[in-house]
DNA sequence: ATCATTGCAAATGATTTGCATTCGC
DNA sequence: GCGAATGCAAATCATTTGCAATGAT
């Protein structure tokens, strides 16, 4: 908690009570919660925190390189605070989002920048599947 | 035009005008357009069709596995009548969106499988850079 | 004739914005 | 004290829905 302190503190972000919150909450979970998701959790420690601020409070992080946004393809935008360039496995029944750990990605870079003439920046790798929880239901 | 009229009553879709010039549309194009460009795309031909037709349209034709719905992170969904499964690149300035045709995701799918207890089923691939012709200016 | 599709307008849901108040530094 | 952060309400934007009229089979 001290530690998530001196974090926001050295990206310069000013600490506040709802800061640290936000970015404690994400650090301390595997999900890959949305705003709505981090707002209800917080809700009963935090009950004058307003959604606006959370979603404020997320760009923030998310610009100060943080935290990132992914997309996995859904209506709603989800947050990890793991910002290293991972790909996630997403449960297309109880859209749950897990990360991987195994990278692929040096590999396929090379294939990928052979076919392309863009000039590689970042990649996102998404894989739909059916999670050990949801097989047995 | 005689052929979308085939593939769409082949799927037992009805053949209305705005179907066929949707799906049409769709399959002439290596854009991956939203609703609404493809919406501003047909208006001049098809000046009484709605958003919401457009919407609908591409809904039957997703669920026909006519085309595909994909989500590159922004906050509109694209459509590509290509439906085999295969990369995307995205330009992080234009935000054009291309096909890539190298596929690594047989090797991957190997490589993800044994990390997972997922029973895997898709995967989305998207690879972001500078296109070429934002490169030069 | 039947039943799905269309098109309009209104509704929804996620995210953003404006602005006065409050708070960190 | 200054400027940024908060919280509320209102606004926005993509997408969806309800429903009467129309059109495909």
């Amino acid at each position: 908690m001290l530690a998530s302190a001196e974090i926001l503190k050295s990206k310069k972000l000013k600490v506040t009570p709802q800061r640290l919150a936000i970015f404690h909450a994400l650090y301390n979970t595997k999900e890959h919660p949305s705003a709505e998701i981090i707002y209800s959790g917080l809700r009963e420690l935090h009950p004058t925190m307003s959604l606006a601020t959370v979603y404020k409070t997320l760009d923030a992080l998310v610009k100060a390189g943080l935290v990132q946004q992914i997309n996995v393809g859904e209506d709603v935008y989800r947050y990890d605070a793991n910002v290293n360039s991972h790909p996630h496995i997403i449960c297309v029944e109880c859209r749950c989002v897990k990360d991987l750990h195994t990278n692929p990605v040096p590999d396929i870079r090379q294939t990928i920048q052979a076919e392309t003439d863009f000039e590689l920046v970042s990649e996102q790798l998404y894989f739909y599947g059916v999670c050990p929880e949801c097989k047995v239901g």
